[in-house]
DNA sequence: GCACTTTGGTTAGAGGTTGTAACCATCGTA
DNA sequence: TACGATGGTTACAACCTCTAACCAAAGTGC
């Protein structure tokens, strides 16, 4: 009788790591990922300080969890609109992927700051969000294959195929997601995407386009737009 | 016999603001905007931590000391650069900025941080910032009006139209850098400008590119030809 | 059931931060 | 020359991250 993995002891862990996720997110939310404290937590919860450690390693290890979750929660949220829209114009699919993302971000912008790579001091993100961002792009790949995809003038597609072709789980990437697409093409047009909505999606809730009385929605479908007059996207 | 401009306390006040100025960026060079710390200034300087008080208020105003200094620096890059080009077709000098850009950025990834809109916590860039953000963006219009900016579909270029209609600094913005400009047009033109190009600029310094084996300057480029094509740039 | 191990908490404390108050020396001004 | 301004100091409050040592309770194996 293996009970490793179900024990009230185990959930009792579970739960108490719940909750520091919980009370850090608000703290998160409150100030930005740098404002955490283990310490404004450890009150929180009602424990001392040091108790924490029991349970992270260090505060950079709950950074790293919180920017993890934050990835498989807005990955989450793009592939359920991806599915969503299985019966709409691909057109419309790219809006709607665009505008989940935004929603997200704009709902909880201080996660949003955890996944942008926001400088933090002594602070590095972990090698297994570069999977965790291709799994948020995924979706789009699908999208954009529905097009006709095109090189651009210079050296950015030949690049982008030498990295797909020495790359395997770059390849399997856009495999999954577009299995007849052509990859050097696909990953120049999600970069494309991916630097726009990163673009519109940063400065909205970094307050940069406050008081110029646009919606950053309106923004960002008119560069998704552009995307797709670019495919041909119905 | 007015003195109060020129004095040696003077003068030795504005040494020692800069090289307080000095240290700080050395250190915001290290670890980012949020490890700026007074006390390793002080130290640095060979004076306590409560010296530095007696030239900035606090933390913050260092801060956006730093922030509009940045700002100012990264305007005179692309101001030069609009100037130095002014004999080259309009498509080659929007590719020039947007390259003094990234390579402003790409040289100081942590000042550029300090403009981005970087949350840190309890720090909120300064109004004053909105007009430095301008004096960026306006080179940028004066090429953008050598072609023929169009409006998008959706709700972005008549909301913009408005704007400037009822904000008389963003009227004169665009008049001072594009005096035959339609205001509407360019701002929705320069917008998509400065979205893309936070984009691949934030990516890059970020690292969010890195070991994807292309040329952040390639992606820029080619953002950049797109906005070119649309307004039909030689 | 008992002894040992693991887990989860505490306190104490080191070394760091920002910022204030009080004090003092020096310079500048009226 | 007296007073005010400037520029420095130390002491300290309140906060941070994290480690070490200690201890109590729960869990495990014999």
């Amino acid at each position: 009788m293996l009970r490793v993995q179900n024990s009230p002891r185990r959930r009792y862990r579970e739960q108490v790591i719940g909750e520091i996720k919980q009370a850090a997110l608000a703290q998160i939310d409150a100030g930005g990922p740098g404002a955490l404290s283990l310490n404004a937590v450890a009150k929180t919860l009602g424990v001392s300080g040091p108790a924490l450690y029991k349970y992270f390693r260090n505060r950079d290890e709950l950074l790293t969890v919180l920017l993890l979750d934050a990835y498989d929660d807005v990955a989450g949220a793009v592939r359920e609109t991806l599915e969503a829209t299985a019966d709409e114009p691909a057109r419309h699919r790219l809006w709607a992927l665009a505008a989940a993302f935004l929603g997200w971000a704009a709902a909880q912008p201080h996660r949003f700051a955890l996944i942008a790579g926001t400088p933090l001091p002594g602070y590095e993100a972990p090698p297994e969000s570069v999977g965790k961002a291709r799994a948020v792009l995924g979706p789009f790949l699908t999208v954009l294959a529905q097009g006709r995809p095109a090189p651009v003038a210079g050296s950015l597609t030949g690049q982008l195929g030498e990295w797909a072709a020495t790359t395997p789980a770059v390849a399997d990437w856009v495999r999954t997601w577009a299995p007849d697409g052509d990859p050097a093409l696909l990953l120049t047009t999600v970069l494309s995407v991916w630097s726009r909505l990163h673009g519109v999606v940063s400065l909205t809730v970094h307050g940069q386009f406050t008081g110029m009385g646009f919606d950053p929605a309106a923004l960002l479908r008119a560069e998704m737009d552009a995307v797709a007059d670019r495919l041909g996207l119905d």
